[in-house]
DNA sequence: TCGAATTTGTGCGTATGTATC
DNA sequence: GGATACATACGCACAAATTCG
């Protein structure tokens, strides 16, 4: 197991408490050793022994909670979202199908503005350059959350030009709230033909990792969703799921066209 | 930019930098400034100066060299990998048509085996319980390349009680040797209706990474890609690629069932 | 409600090892 | 060899969060 013999002192002590939870001696949600009692049990400095519990946390086989302790967490089966299956229903986001399927309780927090569209955002949706600053589309964030833990944050933007003196211009707003984007553009006589999703990995960044309280540095699995009405973007988003938590699920029939250019 | 004015000074060292690194004053390879340097300059501790480092080290916007330096590496923009379009075709498999879209020459190498399928391979393939040590699947490597570097592995199974007896057996054999799996299959009589593709992402095994000529601990972009005749397996594949060179789009109409239960 | 004890996190200092130039 | 750089390891202090009596 151990990789050449180990030069360092906090890798070895590491070593040795992920022995402890491989071997089921810890189990989930046991408290690891603390700073102090791990210094003085191994006769280390306290910093050696942060630095040992910061590897297990960053492997994502531990979290620290500061005041209180470090904690065991076992990776789990990543649950699936599934992305491909009955896109457009009439009863709540795609979100929170998934997460009635897998019998888990669905939440979401969210804040809206209105914002002139960023030049990457802009390219997505077919935006023309901006004309001084005038605002152009709503910026909605969400962090969506399984049981009441957060799961994954989603960035929506929706270009004015579609929705401005609609009722549904703030996405969480007014009767179809919480229906997802089909639904409500379905309402204003703009209906989503097709999707495209660009999906990719990176770390987390910093408040990334905060939001979803992972561990900072934790993998995250990126999707730049886009839908279409006819020839026309009419909502693009940026969703970040955590990659230990998550696999995504597409799916189709083989040798069709199912495109938005064709 | 900033939440919540960030108390933490080693935050806010890191903050600094990456501004630097953003508004383009410090460009992809150059140098930051080192641990004893930043000290000295902003009149904090070394350690702290470390600290700010690695938090742009773990955000992937930097590489430590010990003995050299902390180099600024900024994340290329990555290829698409098409997914979901023109999944069958009479030329070639999907990657060299992505890649001669992209006008990139595609390459590959494979090693073929006969072997026993283990259990989450039985699982994925609909397999029975193996009854003694009878080998019933052929397990093929693949390196893809495009232009001569490797982009991508895979790793494909096809169930012997498929192929056994067809001239098709080694994937890379006879006439339709890189013609894809759909039309191999398809020279069988065995139609290739749906697939499934299950996407996540972790950390390269140092083995992966020394495959596809990457730093070790890069991330990869997983796939684990099931194909169906009916509704029996066919082929199973696990396919993996750097995430900082591809990301995977996929595609859809709205509202259709597309899987391979309904 | 308050405070004491514990724990993590941050920040400072120093020293040493080792890789790079 | 010498200078410089990062990484590890030690020490200490204090802040903030948590727990518990």
């Amino acid at each position: 197991m151990n990789r050449e013999d180990e030069r360092h002192l906090y890798l070895r002590v590491a070593d040795q408490l992920r022995e402890r939870i491989r071997s089921g001696e810890l189990q989930e949600g046991d408290r690891l050793p603390s700073v102090p009692g791990l210094a003085a049990d191994l006769g280390i400095s306290r910093s050696t022994a942060s630095e040992a519990l910061k590897v297990l946390v960053s492997e994502g086989l531990a979290v620290a909670r500061s005041g209180s302790g470090t904690f065991v967490r076992l990776p789990r089966e990543p649950q699936r979202l599934i992305r491909a299956w009955y896109r457009s229903t009439p009863y709540g986001s795609p979100f929170m199908q998934d997460m009635d399927r897998q019998g888990r309780e669905a939440g979401w927090t969210y804040e809206s503005q209105t914002v002139q569209a960023p030049s990457e955002i802009r390219d997505r949706l077919g935006l023309d350059e901006p004309t001084g600053d005038v605002e152009d589309v709503v910026r909605t964030d969400y962090v969506f959350s399984a049981d009441g833990e957060p799961v994954m944050l989603s960035t929506s933007w929706e270009p004015l030009a579609v929705t401005r003196g609609t009722p549904i211009v703030l996405p969480e707003d007014g009767m179809l709230a919480g229906q997802g984007v089909a639904e409500r553009m379905l309402s204003i006589g703009v209906p989503i033909d097709d999707w495209v999703e660009e999906v990719g990995a990176r770390l987390g960044t910093a408040e990334e990792c905060e939001r979803l309280r992972h561990a900072p540095g934790s993998i995250l699995v990126t999707i730049q969703r886009t839908y279409y009405s006819g020839d026309t973007q009419v909502e693009t988003a940026d969703i970040v799921v955590p990659a230990d938590r998550f696999t995504l699920v597409y799916s189709g029939k083989m040798g069709r066209v199912s495109g938005p250019d064709q």
